[in-house]
This record gives structure tokens, C-alpha cells and sequence, in this order.
DNA sequence: AGCACGCCGACT
DNA sequence: GTCGGCGTGCTC
């Protein structure tokens, strides 16, 4: 490897995307593919990784790595080609992309500090006031960080700075940081040559006191390494020392931080966990199910690697899961298990830790940076066998990956939203699966319709679990941390009853409420009862969409079918798909009624109505506002448990993490606000969020029922949801989306341009779209279509305009090879939503 | 992202 | 005449 002196560096800095950089390795460094390290450019200096190694640089000129950030390569081949992948499917930059594999730790910049660089008359440089000033302060000082001064100056105005470097006014020191280093720990083991217990009298004698006695024989009973600090601290100072001296126990340093997903919970614990396997028996259904995942994973050839594990609430997902995992782990393999929500899935937490005592890993963004830190490097030991965590998992440094499961596949939570690059788990994990030969088991009792299509034309196998599970099968009830006991009655071994409340009949009865009378007299009767109520309220991207409350009507467009919504500047309903406007009707243009509102509800309404309904009742709220700020989820939660809350109104979140079995009735207050969001997927979300939350009532023993509020009770989406029946939906949504060359049948990419400048946004946005139709028609792709540009909803966030393109066709990825977006447009491909 | 280069409006 | 606005293009 002498010869490689280049290194083909992925720089942190917005270039465009496959772009690398060549950098000479200089003769004292060693440096392979994978490493961080720091490189000089332009004039700054940034994190790069590695990517590859050659002889010779492909340009006259190059610069030197400076440093090594860490020892080890932080990247492995499979990591270095997933994330050439993503940053290719995604389109986001190189280093960006291979940046999900990094440990936290690693964020640190280049800190560069100024000082004044000798005495100076600031009055006679003849500087701004305000630089004259920041200037005056730097010289009271021994040095300043950059940044600091920077703000110091008012305007952030980083030329003057650089000025005043130039002009050797200031000194600056750029310092490269220290990542965060991985914490080591002492601790005391047995020796194989460490006499027995019974004989420590007969070998030593009197020569051991009392408290190293008691030491060792704490040793002996807890079975594995003893932390030395722990055993100085319960026996006395230097007590490990005397015995470590005696030659009678071995010492070792280890790296210490969080570790099996137990001990993250509880906190390190003595005891034996509760067994693993359950050793119960599968149901012919799972059996099956199994046997044909076991089938794959025994069979590197085999095909599809891939599985949709379609089975209702209760019919054993989890259990065919843990076996999979079993499997791949008795193979010498690893498993990362992904959940669409850490602190929504305690019960699966629990059930994978059960089975993997000690061996299953949690990652969770709620950890501190250290105790992520820890784990990451715990995990890259090869110290767990299972990894469990939210889709950023998908990144975890784990080798030898057998087998990735993904639960509730049909999660929007596995899109990620924030940050480029927008992944999606599924589309990743698939990937990883072609790189690494691993199997991937997609479990859902609502699947996606996209992948059920998929698994439809083969690409995964289907796989069904048609019947609920006896409740013995179901494990650990859910929401109890404790055992069951013998005879409990576990989770939800029967399905609530779901009812769909007709609300135009309410109104034509004249009931103007909220609550339909059915709602308003199961509510009361619920609370007579001692048992509690979930009210739930469908509010996510609460756009304002209008609608006849005489019939229901929603109005769509006529393109696309999805609901227009009002733009009150414009004073017209726009559709949010193709773009296209139409007035604003006066009257409905199905029934001609006058009713037309605005369809929207806050939850301080639903609880205000509750309040009068049921004076004196303990109602508590749980919405995106309520629980932005740290752990309200968690909080509202355990009110609810211990029954301190009687009614819980809230949105989303409602509907998936809750699990108390006293709640006998669950109530949807208008289902229609999610069934007409201005997205084609509202029907499918709608009906996957209806089952879910239907599937919150009633998991203790009592029967449950689920009341569904709305103006269309026809719709195919509410009808499927009150029968629970995945068949009676997909269908009709598969077809639509046929009709519509709506996903799977195309692909599409959406692309958001920002601008502080509402022109500059639009305007970028008509270019790109004019270039995009020249492209597509030079290239003969004649079914790309590109609707837009459009306002975003709402149109400025922040300051910020947004103006947005969306594409849709086959071949998307080919249109916008090697075009070159401005500055400020995210690329957003298989969009998961699209305001 | 930074930063330079470069080309047009309002100031000493 | 310059200072400085931000459009365009480059950084190994």
C-alpha cells in the first residue's frame, strides 16, 4: 500500500453531490479508507472522509491531510457504499450522506481563535465604529474565539475580519478539536487460576481480611467483570487493589458507557433477567411465516430476500420476529430491529430484551452524546447481538448483519424529514440488504400500500397472520413492565368494536355539537363505569380544506383527486398536487347546501365541549404543542395510566404508544380532517391511524369500542377502518393510484426552493422547471411530468418563502443527473409528504 | 458553506 | 471616482 499517497477525500461542504476532492497523504500520517480527517480548503478547514485511495492524484495541484481525527477508520466498505448510494438516490452531498454512519462526538468544527497582534492605536486604522470597538475589547483580552467576536461586530461580517487578518491587525490560531474520546474503566475478574471459594481458607489462610473475603466472594456469586470502582466503594478503598496484589483476581480496563438495552432502562442491574425465549408454541400461520423467512436466511441465494409480514393487531408479529432474529444470531449474525418511535414501543422494547438479555443494544436519540457515544463504539465491538433503535439505526456500525426487521413498516416516521438526506428505512434497508445479503422482514398490520404492492409483484414475499394469537402467545402485557402473572388476561385478545357515527345525521336531527349523541351517552356511561377515554383528533398538517357539512363534500381536483385547499390570499382552492386553481364555490356541488366551512378543530375545543359534558371530570390534553418541550408524551402518559386521567384528548400520538387497559372507549372526533388532507395518501394514513387508534380500546379485559365521528361514513377508507379490513382498502387505493400515475406507478421527487426573497424563490423555481422541461424533452423521456412552481403551505416558514416543483415519471433520477439546483432548494425523492 | 471575482447603483 | 450590493463559480 506504499504506493497510495492520494486519498479521495468526501469534503463537509456544500459541493455538488458525487463531488470529491484529491489530498497527498503526508508521509507521517497513515491513512486508509474510512478515516475522518481534517483537510485544508479553500480557507477553511473542514472534516473530510476518506473514500478511496490511489498512486496518483487526477489534478496538478493538491493540498495535505492535516490530521487524523480518529485512529481507527470509522467507515467500513459497506458503509462507504451505502452511503455512495444514498448520496447518488438521494441526491444530497457525498459527505453529507456518509455522515449517518459517524458516531455523535464527531460534530466538533475547527475552533479558531483572534488577538490583537501587538499594540495597536485602533483609532488610527481608521475602522467602522462598531469594529473600532469589538477591536478595543480584543485587545483587553489574551484571545477570543472567532465566533465570539464575529457577534461582537453587530453584523456577523466575516470579511472585516478576514481584513483585519490580512491586514495583521489580529492574529488568528485555528486549532483542530479533539473528538470525544471513548471512556475506559477498571474492572476485577475471576481467573481461571483463581482458587475456588471453599478453599480460600485452606490456600491463604488468615492472609486475607475480612472485606477482600467478602469482595471475592461477591465476585464469585455475580458471575461477570466487576466494576473496581463499584467494589472499592461497597468494600472499602483499596480492597480490589489488595486482592488484585494477592494474585487471587485479574484487573482489566474496558471501555464503560450505556450497554444492553436493560441496563439503559433500569440502570445497571445484579439481577438475572427474565428468561429469553418463550418456548411457547407458534400458531400454524406463524409457523409458516417463519419457516419461509428461516428458508431465506439459511439460503444466501435465495429470493426475495425480502418479506412483508402482513398480520393484524395481536396476531403474533413480534413473536415470528424474535425467532428471525434468533435464527441469524444462532448463525453467528447480527439483527437490527427498527421501530418507528423509541418512546412509543416500550412493550417491544421490552419483549426483544426478554429474549436477548444483555445482548440487544438501544439507540435513542434521547441518550446524552456521551452515552450515544458510547454505544456506538459499543456496538462496533461487536458487543450485541441485536441493535434496536429508530431509523437511524439503519447506521449503526454493525458487521455481519443477517437480518433487519422493520416494525410498523407503514410509519411515516421512517421518512426522514428534517435533514438531508430524505431517506426513507424501507428504501434504505433494502439496499443495505443487496449490499450485505441480510433478509429484511417489513411487519404492519396496515402495510404500506406501496409495499404491499411490491409484494405483490414479487419483490417481497408476502407472508399473512390472518387470526389473533390466544393471549399467551402475545408475551409481556403490554404497558406493564412486570411480568403476567398466571391467568392475566393479556392485550387486546379481542378487537373493539368500531361503530361509525353518521355526523350530517346528527346535524339534520339538529345536534350542532361536536359529540354525536352516541359519543356524548358512551362517554358519560365509560366514566360511570370508573374506566377511561381516549378522544382523538386528527389534526396533522391542518390545512384549510373546506367542506359541505350538509353532505360531506370535500372538494378535489379533478386531475388528481386530492383535496383543494383554501389560499386565502389568492381567495381560491389550489390543489396541492398539479397545482392547478379553481374559485372558491359558494354553494356545495353535490347537494347544493349552503353549510360550506372550514374543516378544523383544535384539541382546546374538544376538551372545552368535554369539560361541559362531564363537569368535574379530569381531562387531560396530549397534542404536538403539549408535548414539544421535553418528555409531555411520557408525562401524559403516566397520568394515564395510573388513572389519574379519566379523558385524554390529543392528536397523533394518541393513537400509537397508549396502552392502558383501562380504557374501554376511544372516540374519533371528526375523522374526516385526515381523510381530505390535500395528499394522495390521505385515505391509506386515514385508515391505518383509524385501525390504530381503534385498536387503543379496550386491551385490558373489557370489551372495547371505538367511535368514529364524520360526514362521509361511505368513504372506502371509513368503511374499511369500521370493519378493520385491510382487503376492502387496498384495492381501491391500489386503482386510484393506477389511474392517477400516482406512486408505485411513478416515482416522484419534490423540490423546495428557499429564499429569504419571495421573487428569488419563485423565480429560481420557474428556471429550474424550464431547464427540467428542456432536459426531459432532449432526452426523450416523455413521461416525466413537472407541475409547479407553487407557494409552500404555509408558504413562508421562518422568514423563509418556499416555492415548489414536483416531479413525476420513471426515470426522475435521469432528468436530474448532473443538473446543478441553487443554492437553498432541497431535493425531497419519494416524497412522504408534500405541503 | 465560504470566498473571490465581477459588474452596476449611491456616496465621500 | 470608490464602496459595496449580490449573481456566478470554485474550492483538491
Amino acid at each position: 500500500m506504499a504506493c497510495m499517497r492520494y486519498a479521495d477525500v468526501a469534503v463537509d461542504a456544500a459541493v455538488p453531490h458525487p463531488t470529491t476532492f484529491s489530498y497527498k497523504i503526508p508521509a507521517h500520517l497513515s491513512v486508509e479508507s474510512g478515516h475522518l480527517v481534517w483537510v485544508p480548503f479553500g480557507s477553511q478547514v473542514l472534516k473530510g472522509l476518506v473514500v478511496g485511495l490511489s498512486p496518483s492524484s487526477p489534478v496538478a495541484a493538491t493540498r495535505d491531510i492535516l490530521q487524523v481525527v480518529e485512529p481507527s477508520p470509522l467507515l467500513g466498505p459497506v458503509q462507504l457504499e451505502l452511503g455512495r448510494w444514498l448520496s447518488r438516490y438521494y441526491r444530497c452531498v457525498l459527505f453529507t450522506a456518509l455522515s449517518l454512519f459517524l458516531p455523535p462526538g464527531f460534530e466538533a468544527q475547527v475552533r479558531s481563535r483572534l488577538k490583537v497582534s501587538r499594540e495597536i492605536d485602533v483609532d488610527s486604522l481608521g475602522l467602522k465604529p462598531g469594529v473600532a470597538a469589538a477591536l478595543e475589547a480584543l485587545a483587553t483580552r489574551t484571545s477570543q474565539p472567532e465566533r465570539e467576536f464575529l457577534k461582537a461586530l453587530g453584523r456577523s461580517d466575516q470579511r472585516e475580519v478576514n481584513r483585519l487578518v490580512e491586514r495583521g491587525v489580529v492574529l488568528r490560531t485555528v486549532s483542530l478539536p479533539t473528538p470525544m474520546a471513548p471512556r475506559y474503566e477498571s474492572f476485577l475478574l475471576l481467573r481461571d487460576a483463581s482458587p475456588p471459594e471453599a478453599d480460600l481458607d485452606a490456600d491463604l489462610g488468615a492472609g486475607l481480611g475480612g472485606r477482600q473475603r467478602a469482595l471475592f466472594s461477591a465476585l464469585q456469586s455475580y458471575g461477570e467483570p466487576y466494576p473496581a470502582r463499584l467494589a472499592n466503594k461497597e468494600f472499602g478503598a483499596g480492597t480490589a487493589q489488595a486482592l488484585f496484589d494477592k494474585g487471587l483476581v485479574g484487573m482489566e480496563w474496558r471501555r464503560t458507557g450505556p450497554n444492553s438495552l436493560r441496563e439503559e432502562k433500569a440502570g445497571p442491574s445484579f439481577g438475572t433477567p427474565r428468561s429469553g425465549p418463550t418456548g411457547l408454541t407458534l400458531t400454524p400461520e406463524q409457523g409458516t411465516a417463519l419457516a419461509d423467512i428461516e428458508l431465506a436466511l439459511d439460503n444466501p441465494a435465495h429470493e426475495p430476500r425480502s418479506f412483508l409480514l402482513h398480520g393484524v393487531t395481536g396476531s403474533g408479529k413480534t413473536e415470528v420476529y424474535l425467532r428471525a432474529i434468533d435464527r441469524v444470531v444462532r448463525h453467528g449474525k447480527r439483527a437490527l430491529f427498527l421501530v418507528p418511535e423509541i418512546s412509543l414501543t416500550p412493550q417491544t422494547l421490552e419483549r426483544v430484551n426478554a429474549w436477548f438479555p444483555g445482548r440487544a443494544a438501544l439507540l435513542h436519540s434521547r441518550m446524552t452524546p456521551r452515552q450515544q457515544f458510547d454505544q456506538w463504539w459499543n456496538v462496533r465491538e461487536g458487543r450485541f447481538d441485536v441493535v434496536v433503535g429508530p431509523r437511524s439505526a439503519l447506521f449503526a456500525p454493525l458487521e455481519d448483519l443477517g437480518l433487519i426487521v422493520i416494525d410498523e413498516e407503514h410509519e411515516w416516521t421512517y421518512k426522514q424529514i428534517e435533514s438531508h438526506p430524505f431517506y426513507h428505512a424501507r428504501t434504505v434497508a433494502m439496499e443495505l440488504s443487496r449490499l450485505t445479503g441480510a433478509g429484511v422482514v417489513l411487519g404492519s398490520a396496515t402495510p404500506d400500500v406501496e409495499s404491499y404492492y411490491d409484494a405483490s409483484r414479487g419483490r417481497h414475499r408476502l407472508l399473512t397472520l390472518p387470526n389473533r394469537v390466544g393471549p399467551a402467545l402475545l408475551g409481556p402485557v403490554a404497558g406493564a413492565p412486570e411480568l403476567p402473572g398466571p391467568g392475566t388476561q393479556s392485550a387486546a385478545a379481542r378487537m373493539a368494536e368500531v361503530q361509525v357515527v353518521d355526523m350530517r345525521q346528527e346535524l339534520r336531527e339538529g345536534n350542532r355539537e361536536i359529540f354525536s349523541r352516541e359519543l356524548a351517552t358512551r362517554l358519560t356511561r365509560c366514566i360511570d363505569e370508573g374506566r377511561q377515554a381516549i378522544l382523538f383528533l386528527n389534526r396533522r398538517g391542518a390545512a384549510p380544506i373546506v367542506q359541505c357539512r350538509d353532505c360531506g363534500f370535500v372538494e378535489t381536483c379533478r386531475r388528481c383527486s386530492v383535496s383543494l385547499t383554501y389560499h386565502s390570499v389568492l381567495g381560491r382552492l389550489v390543489c396541492h398536487q398539479c397545482y392547478g386553481r379553481t374559485s372558491m364555490p359558494r354553494q356545495c356541488r353535490r347537494c347544493s347546501g349552503s353549510h360550506i366551512r372550514h374543516l378544523g378543530l383544535g384539541t382546546q375545543r374538544v376538551v372545552d365541549e368535554a369539560t361541559k359534558l362531564l363537569p368535574g371530570v379530569r381531562i387531560d390534553r396530549l397534542d404536538g404543542d403539549s408535548t414539544r418541550s421535553g418528555h409531555g408524551l411520557e408525562l401524559a402518559m403516566d397520568r394515564l395510566t395510573r388513572g389519574e386521567t379519566q379523558v385524554l384528548v390529543g392528536t397523533q400520538m394518541v393513537a400509537k404508544g397508549l396502552d392502558v387497559p383501562n380504557v374501554s372507549l376511544v372516540g374519533v372526533v371528526l375523522a374526516d380532517i385526515g381523510l381530505f388532507l390535500p395528499d394522495f395518501r390521505a385515505g391509506e394514513r386515514t385508515f391505518s391511524l383509524l385501525c390504530q387508534v381503534a385498536g387503543r380500546a379496550g386491551r385490558g379485559g373489557a370489551p372495547g369500542r371505538a367511535i368514529i365521528q364524520t360526514y362521509n361514513p361511505e368513504h372506502y377508507a371509513v368503511r374499511a377502518a369500521g370493519a378493520q379490513d385491510y382487503s376492502a382498502v387496498y384495492p381501491v387505493e391500489i386503482e386510484s393510484r393506477r389511474q392517477l400515475g400516482n406512486p408505485p406507478f411513478n416515482r416522484m421527487v419534490h423540490l423546495v426552493f428557499h429564499n429569504s426573497n419571495r421573487g428569488s424563490a419563485q423565480r429560481q423555481a420557474a428556471q429550474v422547471r424550464r431547464e427540467l422541461d428542456r432536459r426531459a424533452f432532449s432526452k426523450g423521456l416523455t413521461d416525466v411530468d413537472v407541475s409547479g412552481p407553487a407557494p409552500g403551505v404555509p408558504e413562508r416558514v421562518r422568514g423563509r418563502y418556499r416555492w415548489r416543483l414536483l416531479l413525476r415519471g420513471q426515470d426522475l433520477h435521469e432528468v436530474l443527473e448532473g443538473m446543478d439546483l441553487p443554492a437553498g432548494c432541497t431535493v425531497d425523492v419519494d416524497p412522504v409528504h408534500l405541503l
